[in-house]
DNA sequence: GATAAAGGTTACTGATCGGTCCGAAAAAAG
DNA sequence: CTTTTTTCGGACCGATCAGTAACCTTTATC
């Protein structure tokens, strides 16, 4: 039996997530993770295959972290217009007050994946449905629950996108508490 | 005075815009420019300055055209719910009939523009601002028109890139329908 | 026809890109 | 202690990157 490594992959994992999410695919170079990282490119390569591997790694990462987050807030509210009031309320803190604009990582790397890969999409396609799957079980019974659920995706993440545009927190709120409101 | 420009500035914007929203800015080399204006890119340097005054060329030429198109479908219906009813068909067509699944140029600078530089930030935020300003204007004397307006754009974005990362048509339908019903 | 100005063509620049190779170092087994 | 296996570190690879320089060609004016 050889060496051991040296790092945890999971702690690689977390800090090539925040690069990414931070500056996208294509605007992120080994260099970049190298740092970030603070690992050498052939460690990353030995764990993770290639660039693309280390992107899906890091989307992976989101989705186990903040998304999963995102999943116990809208579950820990059995009321929907409660659940949502606080996932919104979740999402705009960090905006409102540390002036976080980095949005959704998911939804950036939808917009930022058309020539990284196909098994890219596929997995960015599959979280989306996974996401719009525990905003429909957040609805439970409501009345035209999955045209709500719907919408409600649509505008969480034109939220977070016009978040990271830069369009001011109280345009942001203002649209929350609108879509808060069609939960009924 | 000298020699006569051979090209069309406002051809090559158009085929910059195409490319640029296919692919975004960093996915964008020089060399896909002069492909697909079909020019060396000295004339483009000479005439756009350098790759982000390309970008915010063709950024100019969308607003100039597709948001403006869509500020057309909006003006011609006094009722705000077949005003955005047309709006949502005129975006969601493409997607069900021919699979054009760019989405929205403004929206995928949105979100990939945090490597890029301040000044196109800025104007990715301004013409956002616009798009509101639209929005709102088309909801006229709604009851809270001005919180719908900005669930009516947040959920706007987030169909486009829903649509772009392929979510499929029935569902972006059926947010489409639930914004539209939020007009009233 | 000469001149000046502007555009087009080609070569060139230094840097960076994603990825690979190879020897050194470290760890465990025998 | 030696051998085998695995990881680490640094060098290297070909290609591409955004951008610049210099020269040639074309055009309009005088």
């Amino acid at each position: 039996m050889g060496r051991r490594k040296r790092f945890d992959p999971q702690d690689a994992k977390e800090a090539m997530k925040q690069i990414f999410w931070q500056q996208g695919y294509e605007g992120t170079s080994l260099q970049d993770l190298e740092r970030v990282t603070a690992l050498p490119k052939q460690s990353l390569y030995r764990e993770f295959g290639d660039k693309r591997g280390m992107y899906l790694a890091a989307l992976s990462a989101y989705e186990a972290e903040e998304v999963r987050a995102a999943s116990r807030i809208l579950r820990a509210h059995s009321d929907p217009k409660q659940a949502f009031a606080a996932l919104f309320d979740a999402v705009l803190r960090p905006v409102e007050e540390q002036d976080d604009r980095r949005g959704c990582f998911l939804c950036n790397a939808a917009s930022d994946r058309t020539t990284i890969e196909p098994a890219i999409d596929t997995w960015v396609n599959a979280a989306m449905v996974r996401m719009l799957a525990t905003f429909t079980a957040a609805l439970g019974d409501t009345d035209k629950g999955d045209q709500k659920a719907r919408a409600l995706l649509a505008g969480y993440v034109g939220i977070r996108v016009l978040a990271r545009s830069g369009l001011p927190t109280p345009d942001l709120r203002m649209a929350a508490n609108r879509l808060i409101e069609s939960t009924r």
